[in-house]
DNA sequence: CCCGTTTCGTGAATCGTTTCAAACATCCCT
DNA sequence: AGGGATGTTTGAAACGATTCACGAAACGGG
């Protein structure tokens, strides 16, 4: 039977089967920044669960884009694909629900969207930021600033509230803290200049992720600046970067593959209103001493 | 109208449409690795090309292996794409052939196979190999080291053979070369300790692309090398952390958002047996002075 | 005013797979 | 050997959008 299938190059029209079974075997997976390598590695660690599983992955990119999103999430509608795993940039309860309704189970990624029912699996970004600035302090530092992106997304306002609610325990005053317009390396750069400009340097800097931080240390070694002597670094994220950084980078690891994993468990699974929270963990390297 | 389509909350069954089509208005893009900033420029390029023309981009990743290639193909074939984009690892002219048969238009990326019939894009690596050469040359570069990786994908053996003929043109003995299980920064990494183990550095280094080159200069710079004082580096890509990078990395620039494009137009067309070659372009920054 | 032509709208057939049902063959037990 | 139970084969209906054909209505010209 294979053998004739083989032989006469036999492919089974997909369209037709999920016309009458109504849904695909195919799940989408939206992803907010496709040059961030920890959106990518999340998906990965989804698309490897759910290809054992049984089922392909459809990936689609927001670029954090409201707009795009809704392209992307009517794109999948269309598809009739049985189930979506997104990390959320404007998704509301409504569309949400309306997605349900047509039989696709949602799974949301590092953020909850009240009153939809739909799971989700996060980070505790708040813990992580707590974890970093906690680090920082018990290697002594005490002048310590935050670099997050403006408008600042949800977990990067987590994990940079972890950090002041550490930093106020520690009996330290609040930090200071420059926002930029987008999280890449070369906002890390510029993050930099403008600490550079001030004249005197913190003497610990958190970075809400590990891109601006590598941006930021490339930027600041430039100058002359002795990381972690002079100044001691920490990113978040943990991505394949950090550890080969002209300065090994001090970071929060995430556990990127397992987020992906557990998000396509619950899409599987079919499950309601089921919040999966992750813990993160420091991993200390070089720019931290 | 359109009103009343958006009250009741319709959506066009893309499978029942794609059935009596006989053809998905949707085109397969096959990349070879996710974590590489050059492919996903390249599959942006290809996306907003084919967004404009009213297609969806269907996304896969072959991770390098020919057997997920040949899932996500099979994968296509099941979806009555009606085009693919594919940077092929081990895709042969029947597997081609068969496609086209069904009415698939397949594009080749960086890569041509013979007998095909299908047309290709490509950026002239052979010339950038070159381009990078002669211009550490023309700096006073004559002591030349070459980083690849192995096996050795064609681009890359297409960058060295063009390398190693510029350097015979300068009448320069044939240059050093490293090669790395992989094409990562951490593999980078490793060919610089490796580098630094022989005693004598070259005084010029060719990194077969951008995140090796990166993972060299960290892993120099930490030993107190000099760049590009003691030894000019330069890269292959023009990734965005090249210009970021602790040395701003001098590259050669691949236009890989107009390579997507072009490779959109081809699908679109439907056009057998063309072959469009575009021109890399030399990009000075610190690392060779 | 009628006929020919065009336009519009309705209905039926189609795409390839799955699913359900009915028909048919097989087998065991009484 | 007949009846019930079981398993296998064959056939037909259905999924939803599209397309084509057909008939009705509208329109224009003679």
């Amino acid at each position: 039977m294979q053998a004739a299938i083989d032989e006469l190059g036999f492919v089974r029209n997909e369209a037709a089967r999920a016309l009458r079974k109504g849904v695909a075997h195919t799940l989408g997976v939206v992803v907010e920044d496709i040059s961030n390598p920890y959106f990518t590695d999340m998906a990965r660690g989804a698309e490897a669960a759910l290809n054992t599983a049984g089922y392909d992955a459809l990936w689609c990119t927001s670029d954090g884009s409201p707009e795009k999103e809704r392209r992307c999430l009517d794109f999948l509608e269309e598809q009739g694909v049985s189930g979506i795993i997104i990390t959320p940039v404007a998704l509301d309860a409504s569309r949400i629900a309306r997605l349900r309704t047509r039989g696709m189970q949602v799974v949301l990624i590092d953020r909850r969207v009240p009153g939809a029912g739909s799971s989700s699996v996060s980070v505790d970004h708040v813990m992580g930021g707590s974890l970093a600035v906690r680090h920082l302090v018990a290697i002594g530092r005490t002048d310590i600033a935050f670099v997050t992106a403006e408008p600042e997304p949800p977990p990067l306002r987590q994990r940079r509230g972890g950090a002041l609610r550490a930093l106020a325990r520690a009996g330290y005053p609040p930090a200071l803290t420059i926002s930029m317009t987008e999280s890449s390396a070369a906002a890390g750069q510029s993050a930099a200049r403008r600490l550079l400009e001030f004249g005197t340097l913190p003497n610990g800097i958190f970075c809400a992720n590990d891109l601006m931080a590598i941006g930021l240390v490339n930027e600041l070694t430039r100058n002359g600046v002795k990381i972690p002597q002079d100044c001691a670094v920490i990113g978040y994220d943990d991505i394949d970067l950090a550890a080969t950084a002209v300065v090994p980078l001090t970071t929060i690891h995430q556990p990127r593959r397992e987020l992906g994993r557990k998000a396509t468990e619950l899409v599987l699974a079919d499950a309601d209103n089921q919040h999966i929270v992750l813990a993160p963990e420091l991993v200390v390297r070089d720019s931290s001493e």
